[in-house]
DNA sequence: TCAAAAGTGTTTCTGCTACACCCATGC
DNA sequence: GCATGGGTGTAGCAGAAACACTTTTGA
């Protein structure tokens, strides 16, 4: 069933970058699939694949997400579109990147999709190498990663709905690379108000249990809309 | 001369958000065609056009510019990349969206290229109503330079190469749309050291003519290396 | 009782904000 | 000489940074 057209097209596909924390021992993920077939046979890559006709772009990654993750309603947003001529053997393919943040505990083990052998999360600094320019995507999802959670509110998608503010300080620490103050880093938070204090403690710890908060997500638009800034 | 796959591709094209900034009286420009042709012949849009197969999407954007501009060198960045399904009567069409920011001055009078009957420079507070979807990249790509313009140096690609400190003092107000300390303004500016104070003056000026200044990009990344943070 | 992490205030210092007057030039 | 924008310094204040000890819990 073949598709004719007055003018060549490239190919359009999505690949994602999904990231996953671990606050256990500080570590950034993200989540990889080996290749079942060539190019590029039994290297690892991102999740993705080809943008069906009729369907959006970013449900065509939403699609490929829940196919590894079988996850839904993931954070999820476009990174930036690579088309130079050469990074597929194939032929002209361009591809839409995207950049996804869950939370590890509610993920469950990856899945290996049809065209995968194993789909496996990585920290980020133990990468495998990686198929096509799978590489130049998931370093330019991190960078955007790093820029982009000290001015909006998106490590919270990094962690379960419930959080104690250690967490929450080495998830900071972990994706900026830097060591914070807790004392000043709870007070700021504190000023902002985006933080609802629960009754729930941590369960099953070997030491006092931290008090768990969730983020206010009402809150924090309703402050967005009076010019707040969240920040840091 | 026919083009076939074995599965549909969506045409690809690019759009081009093409800025350009009027100090003298505080207006922010965006370059717009009318269209030639259906669909929405004469309505006015973006320019931009199919991405060829041979040609880099970025390569297309240039090239894009140049016939309407004839510039060449210009900044250009991604912004986006809108691929909903009905965005274009004719079918799936994918666009990648380019922001560009250019020096009014040095631009010529736009020149309408061979699918446009004119070409044109809006004013950002008097536009007319556009073809596609082209309002929401307008707006995208004025949300984007308005992030970016205070943590990256990107306003000086909207000044000439020399430059009065008004005159980025008004680029600023302009595009954050707030109002500036002319002390504090020049202060924090000259505190950063990445201008360079020149022997020219402005000439022809009815009131005592301003020192002009130009960017030191050489200095800026240089201090960007050392962990410095362009801001505001 | 020990280990391990949670939780909590004060002081210092730096950087932002607010603010007004003289200067040079062209008409 | 007047109108127009160019150019310059200081004082007060708010928010960031530095810093150490007590508390709770499980083993």
């Amino acid at each position: 069933m073949p598709y004719t057209y007055e003018y060549p097209r490239p190919a359009l596909t999505v690949d994602c970058v999904v990231f996953a924390f671990d606050p256990s021992n500080k570590s950034l993920k993200v989540l990889l699939i080996q290749r079942l077939a060539d190019p590029f046979k039994d290297s690892w890559a991102l999740p993705g694949g080809f943008v069906e006709m009729e369907e959006d772009i970013e449900t065509a990654a939403k699609r490929e997400l829940k196919e590894e993750t079988s996850m839904e309603n993931i954070f999820l947003e476009q990174l930036y579109t690579f088309g130079t001529l050469g990074r597929d053997p194939r032929g002209r393919v361009v591809s839409v990147a995207y950049y996804a943040l869950i939370p590890l505990q509610k993920a469950q083990t990856p899945i290996a999709a049809s065209d995968a052998k194993a789909a496996k999360w990585f920290s980020i600094d133990k990468l495998p190498p990686l198929a096509f320019d799978h590489n130049d995507i998931l370093q330019l999802g991190l960078q955007r990663l790093r820029g982009k959670v000290r001015y909006q509110p998106i490590g919270f998608e990094l962690l379960d709905e419930k959080f104690s503010l250690s967490d929450l300080q080495r998830l900071y620490e972990t994706v900026l690379g830097v060591q914070l103050d807790k004392r000043n880093f709870r007070k700021k938070l504190a000023k902002m108000g985006v933080l609802i204090e629960t009754d729930e403690y941590q369960q099953n710890v070997p030491h006092r249990a931290a008090r768990l908060y969730r983020f206010d997500k009402e809150k924090y638009h309703q402050l967005i809309h009076d010019g707040f800034n969240f920040e840091l």
